[in-house]
DNA sequence: AGCACGCCGACT
DNA sequence: GTCGGCGTGCTC
């Protein structure tokens, strides 16, 4: 096959006009051998002037006239840089998340260096204002204007920014240049660097360390000094002691000379955890965090680049550090969602983390009380090695959860949101000036359709999961297609409330506010956190109690201890369950065990009332005694007899069109490349195409197609073969997306 | 960025 | 005519 034929190269000069790819032929004996990544010697502009790039991609077919293509001279010896290692991991980024090269770079390598690079470039003047007078006046004579201009200007002000020069005088840098010749000026450049991480923490503070503990970090380090660097699932309940297991891995690994990346969700970024942090490693840690300005990043980038630090701590973009000595890659509560980009490339963390580390040669440790199912799975299959940690070291027990059935609520006339054991209990807590949360799943309330008597969901006979009403009655399954008619009653229990839910924060706040008006009453969601800092400002509110009660969405169970909490309420607990998903019983176990896991954080035990029109759903049966293990039994049943991942992996396909029609026939097509590519395998199938959950936005009509395999590398090549139709069939009408699992 | 090309005024 | 500075455009 004429495979790798050409090459994109980019140039490495920094220009806003050259920051794009320059092709270029790959000569025989670097056929096969040249990588993305690599870096080359090519030659450039008129001159042919030999300048180094980077090979960003290798194609077999030409997209620019060949014979003005010049040949590459060479691949530059010596190890893959730094560029080189982030260059090959947008690389691969790209392949398995779609959307462009440069997309990809984009997301890989910070800013651009043009802008970042804090030089101050200046021009200044050499000579005395005689001689310069004596200048000017000669090119007064010769009507040298450009000349002029400079001089002129450099007479009132000696030294002149080069930017001002260049822009507002309109002196081009031949001119500036032919004059720095003749030695009437100078061009100087200073670079200046800011180091916004200051700490007087001392570092180096030793931790007493459990058996387990020490356990688990000898058995990563022992596996690192082999030189096979593993990777890990720690399953460790809150309060097991996971942090100080990171900051012992880190340790050990920084002790011999390598470099460690951790990651953080966003929230739990808080001063406390990057204290403990500061404490063992000084300033040879640094932090990124989405309040940082570019400049402030790029430092980070270039401190880390130069080897200046060891550790970086921060969200997932911290996970493209440029380290040249990569030994370990942490990952704190791996299951959270904000490890996924919600932008092209729609990275998972977790899965380039683990490229990383086996590109690299480094550990990779990965962290949850709760872990995805997709962790669990690997670890089950031998992918990772599990460590489990369910000793609670800070002591406290576990709270005491009870179950209440909204079906008995409303048979007994109780048609509030508020259960008889959750009112009971809140004036109970209440008047003991003990404090409160009342945590709302909004998640997927969006219009699905359930009984209020008896909390019948309608759901897709096909799918298993919920269907969505749409305009003009009717329901449809997002997943399949399918439709039906809007029942008119209960088709459980023959009730004609039926109807799309709904339940805000706004409304609990009123209820609770008019229940206990003597009660001091936070809200926190998405309305009133819109206003940077205002989160942490209530946060801080509830936790040095100067309010009784906090109600709010997903955002207040994440990570945050309030000791003073001695009962937390979970209003519909099973709305998370029907949205149209198949990781919707995941989801909601996550949420209840953390939003179980807020009640008795301090001295007094805590209790914990979960609300639910699904008593017997094994993800709040599972939750409510906190047994992760019991829950992962039944859901990765569930996930096999409907070969949804992480057993199966899942290609979708979302192709957006201005004409109805013509999308359908696209994704069609699609459909004829995934099935051809599969055969008759048996091991992958497609579903739909469908319309999308929103089928019209702007204009604009939304089809899905899913395809499911066993195998994700067979679904990255069919992502590419349908790349390769779209090159081959270019509309403008149609775009495409595609997204895994 | 850095280089070549072509335009335009000045001077042998 | 031609010399040389200056703006413009292009670089696979």
């Amino acid at each position: 096959m004429n495979t790798d034929l050409y090459a994109d190269i980019i140039i490495e000069i920094s220009h806003e006009q050259l920051d794009r790819p320059f092709q270029y032929i790959v000569p025989d004996e670097l056929r096969g051998v040249l990588r993305v990544g690599d870096s080359v010697n090519v030659p450039f502009g008129r001159a042919n002037k030999v300048i180094s790039g980077y090979c960003i991609e290798l194609k077999d077919t030409p997209d620019y006239p060949v014979d003005k293509l010049k040949n590459i001279i060479e691949i530059r010896s010596g190890e893959m840089g730094a560029e080189g290692n982030m260059i090959a991991l947008a690389w691969w980024m790209r392949s398995h998340y779609g959307g462009t090269m440069i997309q990809a770079l984009k997301t890989v390598i910070p800013v651009k260096k043009k802008m970042t690079v804090k030089t101050h470039k200046r021009v200044d003047l050499s000579v005395d204002r005689e001689t310069l007078g004596a200048v000017i006046e000669e090119c007064e004579r010769k009507h040298h204007t450009a000349r002029l201009r400079l001089l002129s200007a450099l007479l009132n002000e000696p030294t002149l920014p080069y930017e001002l020069v260049r822009d507002k005088l309109g002196v081009t840098s031949p001119t500036i240049r032919s004059l720095e010749e003749k030695g009437y000026l100078r061009v100087t450049e200073t670079e200046y660097y800011r180091n916004p991480v200051v700490t007087d923490a001392q570092a180096h503070t030793q931790y007493e360390l459990s058996p387990r503990q020490r356990e688990i970090i000898t058995t990563v380090m022992d596996s690192f000094d082999r030189g096979t660097p593993g990777r890990y699932l720690i399953h460790g309940i809150t309060g097991s002691g996971k942090t100080e297991v990171y900051i012992g891995i880190a340790d050990e690994t920084v002790r011999r000379g390598f470099q460690v990346i951790v990651l953080i969700p966003e929230i739990s970024l808080t001063y406390q955890t990057l204290l403990r942090f500061y404490k063992r490693f000084g300033d040879r840690v640094s932090v990124v965090n989405s309040s940082m300005t570019q400049g402030e990043r790029y430092d980070q980038y270039l401190r880390a680049r130069k080897g200046e630090i060891d550790v970086i701590i921060g969200p997932r973009s911290a996970l493209f550090t440029p380290f040249t000595r990569l030994g370990a890659i942490i990952i704190d509560e791996e299951h959270e969602s904000s490890y996924r980009s919600e932008n092209v490339p729609r990275y998972k963390a977790v899965n380039c983390a683990e490229y990383i580390a086996g590109a690299r040669g480094a550990s990779l440790v990965l962290g949850s009380a709760t872990p995805s199912m997709e962790s669990y799975y690997k670890a089950e299959r031998g992918d990772y090695t599990l460590f489990t940690m369910d000793e609670r070291l800070t002591g406290g027990a576990l709270p005491t959860v009870h179950i209440v059935d909204l079906r008995d609520e409303l048979r007994s006339g109780n048609r509030t949101i508020f259960s008889d054991k959750l009112r009971e209990l809140m004036d109970e807590k209440l008047s003991r000036g003990e404090q409160v949360m009342l945590f709302i799943n909004r998640r997927g309330v969006a219009g699905f359709i359930s009984c209020r008597s008896c909390g019948y969901v309608v759901k897709c006979p096909h799918c298993d999961v919920s269907m969505t009403e749409h305009r003009g009655g009717r329901l449809v399954c997002h997943y399949c297609g399918h439709t039906a008619p809007m029942p008119k009653t209960c088709p459980e229990c023959g009730s004609k409330y039926i109807a799309g839910f709904r339940v805000g924060t706004e409304q609990i706040e009123t209820e609770v506010a008019r229940m206990y008006p003597q009660s001091r009453v936070l809200r926190m969601d998405a309305d009133t956190t819109k206003e940077r800092g205002s989160m942490e400002e209530i946060l801080r509110t509830f936790r040095d109690h100067n309010a009784d009660i906090l109600i709010g969405t997903q955002m207040i169970v994440k990570g945050h201890d309030f000791p003073l909490v001695t009962l937390v309420g979970i209003l519909a607990a099973d709305m998370s369950l029907s949205i149209s998903d198949y990781r919707a019983a995941e989801r909601t176990f996550q949420l209840l065990t953390q939003a179980a896991g807020r009640a008795g954080r301090g001295e007094q035990p805590g209790e914990v009332v979960i609300q639910t029109y699904q008593p017997e759903h094994y993800s709040v049966v599972t939750a409510a005694s906190q047994d992760y293990r019991a829950f992962y039994e039944e859901e990765i049943e569930f996930r096999t007899l409907a070969s949804y991942p992480p057993v199966r992996h899942l290609l979708e396909i979302l192709v957006i069109s201005d004409d109805e029609d013509e999308g359908f026939a696209a994704a069609g097509a699609y459909k004829a490349i995934a099935d051809e590519h599969i055969g008759g395998s048996g091991r992958g199938y497609s579903i739909g195409p469908a319309p999308a959950a929103i089928v019209k936005i702007r204009d604009k009509y939304r089809h899905v197609l899913y395809v499911k395999h066993t195998d994700m590398e067979e679904l990255v090549s069919i992502k590419d073969l349908i790349e390769k139709y779209m090159q081959a069939h270019p509309s403008r009408r149609v775009l495409t997306f595609f997204d895994f699992d």
